[in-house]
DNA sequence: ACTCGATTTCATTTTTTATTGAAATAGATG
DNA sequence: CATCTATTTCAATAAAAAATGAAATCGAGT
């Protein structure tokens, strides 16, 4: 082997065809769900490695920042889409891939959805007590658009508990 | 009425509580499924308008440019949700909100949502052949994880169809 | 077919969001 | 307990997205 070439190159080294599907994959779900394109990219590589890989493997593979890589992880931490792996003999901490995909979808849901939907209900609530205080037609109509949207609203977190469970199954 | 005074102001005139609660409520729900904020604001003030309202009214209540009520009710008509009403005397379009409001999730779903799910199990079988080229163990483990997200994508996307007949019902 | 107000378009500017990387922190190892 | 390396934090920067408004286009009324 040449002077100063090591086993480990500090270079990014290029993505396979394979990771590059992968990568850009998992960006346009992971945007689709409100995460940004570099916490995509991270579960893209994983999702296709068969080894676990450290925080600074990803960095130099994805060519991505410190920042950005130890920022990621913990987003994919926080909705379990990585677990960590012990590896005898390295201090640092190797990551590999939950494949629950249903992860994702269920914490958008629980965490997104079903929030805005309850945030949305109580401003409902409110907006009835306003409209109580309005001119006759305006108010007619108000309240006949709150009331609808409240069906709508309080039919369709009714169904939420069904569609994480098929999610999940 | 004093001199310089008009019956319709040009000076932007504050919104009442209902119509901030009705906005801000409508900006949750749009910023949900990519929608920008001024989408938002617009249906938000459409929604508790008991009349139908031209583009100058929403650019004027809202404090908005003309590019951006132009741009923010192309989108709105463009998934059905606000509708042009004929205002005798007037020249200008004047819209109303369009209730039926399975329409903003429906438009997400069709629009968003299933063509990422296609799109994804297009790139699985991508994947699946450049993964037949490879080294035995990753091979495997490429080929399991595939099959396995594979099958989750077509569970979902089955159950679309059931989803927006219950939203829409 | 001209005029004039209404609307759209789009290059520029502003605002928001994501990324970077140096410094601070944590925590394992001798 | 001192010294490492790994990781997190966060202020600064870069990139992306949205808003602006002048100019172009449209189209009804004359």
């Amino acid at each position: 082997m040449p002077l100063g070439l090591k086993e480990t190159a500090l270079e990014t080294s290029a993505l396979s065809e394979l990771e590059v599907e992968s990568i850009e994959m998992f960006i346009g779900f992971f945007k689709l769900i409100g995460l940004q394109k570099s916490v995509g990219e991270i579960y893209g590589l994983l999702f296709v490695s068969s080894r676990a890989l450290a925080m600074d493997d990803i960095m130099e593979r994805l060519g991505i920042s410190l920042g950005a890589a130890s920022q990621g992880l913990k987003v994919l931490r926080s909705v379990g889409a990585v677990k960590s792996v012990y590896m005898p003999g390295d201090r640092r901490d190797h990551y590999v891939a939950d494949l629950e995909l249903s992860k994702f979808a269920t914490a958008f849901i629980q965490e997104e959805l079903k929030p805005r939907l309850d945030r949305a209900l109580e401003r409902i609530g409110t907006m009835e007590s306003l409209a109580s205080g309005m001119e006759s037609s305006d108010r007619a109509t108000a309240k006949e658009r709150l009331e609808r949207l409240k069906h709508w609203l309080e039919r369709t977190e009714s169904m939420l508990p069904w569609l994480l469970k098929f999610l999940v199954k």
